[in-house]
DNA sequence: AATTTATTGGATAAAAATGTCCATTATTAT
DNA sequence: ATAATAATGGACATTTTTATCCAATAAATT
């Protein structure tokens, strides 16, 4: 569905999250990040270089540097801005079928049946929240890693 | 969604369906068939040799040789038979974050979200036929190209 | 100012997916 | 039997994705 660069991306934004908003003015570090979702260390560093060039996240360098996300911009961040930095929009506009052009006038065989899907996704991302995901997190009832 | 590989295999499976309901006792050549959906031909041989392996198309050699399918079996081969012989059961069980595990008892952030989305797919699958979509393609009214 | 710390950015490596080539095998027709 | 035809199977090549390494940059502390 997602790219691993994508899933490592939703995850690391959640744990960011998690943490901007139970102590403020929290700097996480990469290596704290990529510990606690499970996810290589240089990799997720790329991944994140990628989020905060798109204000996604913040990040600050040198000593208590780190990552960090406003605390008050955490209901506005959706799911759907991560997944369209990192993977673009081919889950949304992509043909089912792999064709090049693929719509109402011109429709692959499963257009019709995936598009239903697909909307469903499409409004799924759109409208979940980073803070609605962060919630499950810091309450217990879900996980980032394992 | 799919891998390039079941986009064509999908769009091969469609074409032979086509083929084989239109005339009887026909045999598609590779040729044709990359030709048709416009995929890469030694690529399209390896994926139909998979289908074909797993019963789901007939494959034939020599002259007069090429590829066909049971044309009284076509409302039994499901969308979803294709994907798995191809994909797996990525699609149904993977975690939609790609953690290990992922279930009711410890679920990802998305989990819930996802849930829904996902059985949707999964019913869409096992209950479109092949001769469904054969049928759009064979009245024009859909395309397997392009 | 010097040192330490942490992200950045570029180069490179490894793995997986996609795509190609060609000799072999099976089948049909002559 | 021989030649022609079409799928098969194995090796190989390319591209994309995932992952690693390290020097450079920026900021804080002493």
């Amino acid at each position: 569905m997602f790219s691993k660069a994508c899933e490592y991306g939703i995850r690391a934004s959640i744990y960011i999250a998690k943490r901007s908003l139970l102590e403020k003015n929290s700097r996480v570090s990469l290596k704290e990040v990529a510990k606690a979702i499970g996810s290589p260390e240089a990799y997720t560093s790329k991944i994140l270089q990628k989020l905060a060039k798109n204000n996604i996240i913040n990040s600050d360098k040198g000593p208590t540097g780190g990552f960090s996300m406003d605390k008050l911009e955490l209901d506005k961040v959706k799911l759907s801005t991560i997944v369209f930095t990192i993977d673009g929009d081919d889950i949304y506009k992509g043909c089912g079928l792999g064709l090049e052009e693929c719509n109402e006038q011109m429709p692959c065989p499963v257009h019709n049946q995936f598009k239903t899907i697909r909307e469903d996704l499409k409004t799924m991302l759109e409208t979940t929240t980073i803070i609605s995901l962060t919630m499950g997190v810091k309450d217990g009832l879900t996980f980032l890693k394992r």
